[in-house]
DNA sequence: GGTATCCTACTACAGTTGTCGGAGCATGGC
DNA sequence: GCCATGCTCCGACAACTGTAGTAGGATACC
């Protein structure tokens, strides 16, 4: 089997997201506030999300007197660029281009982010070339 | 357990781009495909992966003489946004804004890919505005 | 007509992920 | 000291995914 081990589940994400939210936080401290965003979730299944990334070195944990604080080890940026980077092999060849494209065609941007596209682009363009 | 049912695997997705590359196929087709792509894996399990992709209704099969043909019932285009959105909502809240920002600014895009940008977010900014 | 070849149908199995429950230890109040 | 509460440790289970073997029918070739 391919072993792929180390990339993130659907769970596992919403979990590590409130470690980089809000800091390093015990069990139940992510249990909580999966649950003001309404994903209901048993402490012991948080406690075996965090376990198992912490496997995975995605998160560390320290025993404080209370529990076990555990704290994001890997930057949102990072798990966010592997992610990214595996949607553009799978779907796009690897390149970034088409993409762009894509999302500027058919998503809907902000006036204010066409804007700083703009900016963006033309400096790009003019050193470009 | 959330049954979510119904999205690719990587390697469902390695078989359903064949089909997308190459049209209808039989078992043994896609087979050869994937070893001239360097993705080598017995027929049972090119079958099983299309079997398992027409449950989940992605694909389509119709007995010719010979063999089953199978024909992607997807569309590259319908995976490639679902995933997309996936991605989207998951690390970007939704918003293809700041992935585009991201993009534009650390991944490298071709000239080519740059002035085709330039001209839409042209377009896009003065009727925008 | 026997033998090699190919196809389908089933079954299997391990690793990953989502979700918990229970046992047992620690602590803080009463 | 006893009890409620909270925490950790382990085990468990089902669905999904990757990967493949086996059995048995059909075909085709000599």
């Amino acid at each position: 089997m391919t072993l792929r081990q180390y990339e993130l589940g659907g769970a596992e994400l919403d979990v590590v997201k409130v470690l980089w939210d809000n800091g390093p936080a015990t069990v139940r401290d992510v249990m909580t506030h999966l649950h003001n965003r309404g994903r209901r979730l048993a402490y012991t299944t948080v406690q075996t999300l965090l376990n198992r990334m912490e496997q995975k070195k995605f998160v560390s944990s320290n025993k404080s007197d209370l529990a076990y604080v555990y704290k994001a080890k890997v930057s949102r940026e990072r798990v966010t660029k592997s992610r990214l980077d595996r949607l553009l092999n799978q779907m796009y060849d690897g390149a970034a281009g088409p993409l762009v494209l894509q999302l500027v065609k058919s998503e809907k941007l902000s006036q204010d982010e066409i804007e700083q596209l703009h900016k963006l682009v033309d400096e790009l363009d003019s050193s470009g070339s």
